[in-house]
DNA sequence: GACTGGCACTCTGAATGCTCGAGTGCTAGA
DNA sequence: TCTAGCACTCGAGCATTCAGAGTGCCAGTC
C-alpha cells in the first residue's frame, strides 16, 4: 500500500518535471526565434540554454510539443518555430513583466514632460512607442464618451457664421462653424450660451444629447432658428466625433522585418490606414484586463493575422480613458514590448492626471 | 546664291525633323517604361508608336539619346530607362496638362463638399490624392505666417487656468492652456481679452508679437503676472506654430511598387515620418511656379533620390496658402500625377475661398 | 521507463553549367 | 540618311549537383 502510494508520487513528480522542461524548451524556442528570426533546432537549444539533457532528448519534447500544436516545422529538415499557440503559452507564462532600467523611464519622462498640449502629449507617445520597441505604434485620444465636457463657448466669427466650441476635460477641444441666415444677435447667443452651459457643464458627452434637445422651446420663436441650428450641431459633433482619433507612428519599422521575413507588408500598411480597423485593434476600453496581447489569428482582422498586437489602457484620474499599444510580426520580442506598453501607459495617465 | 539658300532650308528642315523625332523616341520611351516599368527595346518601340522608320533607325536615335544622358542601358543586352535627365525633359514638353474627365471632378467636388472643417478638409484631400495617383499623398495646413488671426479668446478654465484660444482666418484654431499662480478674475480677463482683440484682430500672424508685445504696460502692476502669462503663451504659440502641420496618406501605395522595383521603402518611409523633411520637399510657398515637378536626385534629400515629388500651391482667396503634392517613384505616370494634382489644388482652394 | 548515441534519411539553399532569346552595335548597301 | 543583316553580349531561366542542418527512429544504458 505504502509503495504504491510511492510509485504515484514518484510518477507525479517524474511527470511534472517533465512538464516542467517541456515548457522550458518552449520558452527557449520562442526566446531564440524571437532573437535570431531562424527556426530553432534542438542542438542549437542545448548549446545555449543549459537544458542538461541531450539533443535525442529535447527532440522528443519537440515531437511532442509539435503534437501539441506550440510549435511547428516549417520543413522537414529545418528546426521549430512557435506557432501562435506557442507564443500564447509563452507569453500568458510572463507572470510580470520586467521593469524597464532607471535610464529609459528618465527618458520616457523627459521627453514627455516638454509636451505643450494633448496634441503634442499624443505625438510624442507615439513616438516614444515606435523608438523604443522598434514596431508600429498606436495611440488613441483619450475617448470623448467617456469624458465630461467642461465648457462651451459660443464665438461669433461675423454676421452670419459663428463658432461652437466645446472644450472637454481630457483637454480636447472640439470646434465646429454654424452658418445661419438671420444675422447673429449677440445678446441672445450670450443667453444661449449660459443656458447651454448650465445644461451640459461638468456632464459627460453620452448625455449631452438628451439634456440639451428640448432647450430649444425655452426660447421665443423668432430666436428658435439660430437656437435650433446651434443644437443640431452641437448633437452631430457629440455623435459624429464619438469615433476617436488615432495616431500612427513608426511605419517604418515594418519595413526592417521585411529583411528577415518576406510578409508582405502591404495589407498591414493598409489596415494601419483604416481608421475603423485601429480602433477594433486597440479594443474596448475597460472591458479587458490593463494590458493585452493578440497573437497572429487571435486578432480577426484580415492582413493582420501574421502581427501580433501589445495594447494597453492609459487613464485619467484612474477611470481609463483610451488605449495605447504597438503592432508588429509575430515574432516580436514580446517582453520588451509588453514592459514598454505599460511603462508608457503610465507615464501617458500620470502626465494627463497631473494636466 | 538661291540654291546656296535652298540647301540651308533643307538641312535645317532635316535637322529639325532629326530633333523632332529623337523627341518622340524619348517619349515613347518614358511613356512606354512608365506604363510596363520594364526596359524599353527598339522593336518594341516601332512596334507600338507608329514611329515610320526601321528599329535600327530608333536605335541609332537611342545610341544619340543616351549619349546625351537622357536614357541608358541598365545592361548591354537590354532596352533602355529613362535616367532623371529623360524624365526632366519629358516632364518640361508637357505644356498643358490634360484636363480630369467630368466623372473624376464630379468626384473630387462630392468628396470635399462632405468635409465639415479644416481637419476634414485636409484628411479628404490627403485620401482623394492617393486614391486618385495611386501615390503617396501630402498636404500642408494653411501656413500660419500667411494667416490673419481672426479671434482670439480667453476661457477660463478653474480658478488658476485659463485657455487662450486663437482663430485663423483659414479655419485653424490654436489653443494654449496658461497656469497662473493668482486666481483669475474675471473682469481683468474680460478687459485683457478686449484689448488683445483690438490689438490683433484681422491681422496677419506675422505682425502679432510686435502688436502685443508693448500691452503690459498698460496693466496696473498688480494683474501685469497674468497679463505677461497670456502674452508669453501667446508669442510662443505664435512662433512655435510656425513649425507648419502636414498630413501624410496612401503609404501603402508604396508597398505596390516593391514588387516591379526592388527600391528599399525603408528609407523612403523614415524620410516621410520627419515632418521637416516633408515640409522641405513640399517647398517654398510663392517662390516657385505653381505645379512644380522635381525629379529623382533633383530633390536634395536623402533616401528620396529614387522619388519623384509633384506638388502644387493651392490657395485661399487667390493669395497661395500652401502646398499639396504626391511623392511616387521616378518612373511614375507622370501625365496622370500632374493633373491630378493641379485639379485638386484648384478644388482645394475653391472650397477655402468658399467657406 | 526515461534518456542517449548513432545512423540513415530528407530537404533546402547555394553554386554551377547550360541554353535561349532579346537587344545591341556595326557595316555595307540603297 | 535610312535600312537590312549579322555577329556578339548578356541575363533569365532551368536542371543538376552538393554540402549542411536537422530530424526520426532504433537499440542500448542507467
Amino acid at each position: 500500500m505504502l509503495r504504491q502510494i510511492a510509485s504515484k508520487l514518484v510518477e507525479y513528480v517524474e511527470a511534472h518535471m517533465l512538464e516542467e522542461r517541456r515548457l522550458a524548451v518552449l520558452q527557449a524556442i520562442v526566446s531564440d526565434y524571437v532573437a535570431t528570426h531562424e527556426a530553432v533546432g534542438s542542438k542549437a537549444l542545448v548549446d545555449r540554454h543549459q537544458l542538461g539533457v541531450s539533443p535525442a532528448t529535447i527532440r522528443n519534447d519537440m515531437a511532442a510539443l509539435e503534437e501539441e500544436g506550440y510549435i511547428t516545422a516549417p520543413h522537414t529538415s529545418a528546426g521549430r518555430i512557435p506557432t501562435d499557440l506557442g507564443y500564447r503559452m509563452f507569453v500568458d507564462q510572463i507572470s510580470q513583466v520586467k521593469p524597464l532600467s532607471a535610464a529609459e523611464r528618465k527618458g520616457i519622462d523627459r521627453f514627455l514632460s516638454d509636451a505643450v498640449d494633448l496634441d503634442d502629449i499624443m505625438t510624442r507617445t507615439v513616438r516614444l512607442l515606435a523608438q523604443l520597441t522598434k514596431q508600429v505604434a498606436v495611440v488613441q485620444y483619450p475617448s470623448l464618451s467617456r469624458s465630461q465636457v467642461r465648457r462651451i463657448e459660443l464665438i461669433p466669427l461675423n454676421e452670419h457664421r459663428l463658432m461652437i466650441m466645446l472644450i472637454v476635460d481630457s483637454g480636447r477641444v472640439e470646434q465646429r462653424i454654424v452658418e445661419c441666415s438671420v444675422p447673429i444677435d449677440e445678446v441672445l447667443l450670450a443667453d444661449l450660451r449660459a443656458r447651454l452651459s448650465v445644461a451640459i457643464s461638468d456632464q459627460p458627452f453620452s448625455s449631452v444629447p438628451q439634456r440639451i434637445e428640448d432647450l430649444e422651446q425655452s426660447f421665443n420663436t423668432e430666436n428658435r432658428p439660430l437656437v435650433r441650428a446651434v443644437i443640431v450641431e452641437i448633437l452631430e459633433t457629440v455623435t459624429a466625433k464619438l469615433d476617436e482619433r488615432v495616431v500612427l507612428g513608426g511605419a517604418s519599422n515594418l519595413a526592417r522585418y521585411n529583411e528577415d521575413f518576406p510578409m508582405t507588408i502591404q495589407p498591414v500598411l493598409e489596415a494601419l490606414e483604416e481608421q475603423v480597423v485601429l480602433l477594433r485593434l486597440l479594443g474596448e476600453v475597460g472591458t479587458e484586463t490593463k494590458l493585452s496581447v493578440r497573437i497572429g489569428h487571435e486578432n480577426q482582422v484580415e492582413g493582420l493575422t501574421s502581427t501580433s498586437i501589445v495594447t494597453s489602457h492609459y487613464a485619467k484620474e484612474s477611470t481609463p480613458v483610451a488605449s495605447l499599444g504597438v503592432i508588429g510580426p509575430t515574432n516580436m520580442d514580446y517582453v520588451n514590448s509588453m514592459s514598454t506598453v505599460q511603462a508608457v501607459a503610465q507615464y501617458v495617465s500620470r502626465f494627463l492626471s497631473d494636466e
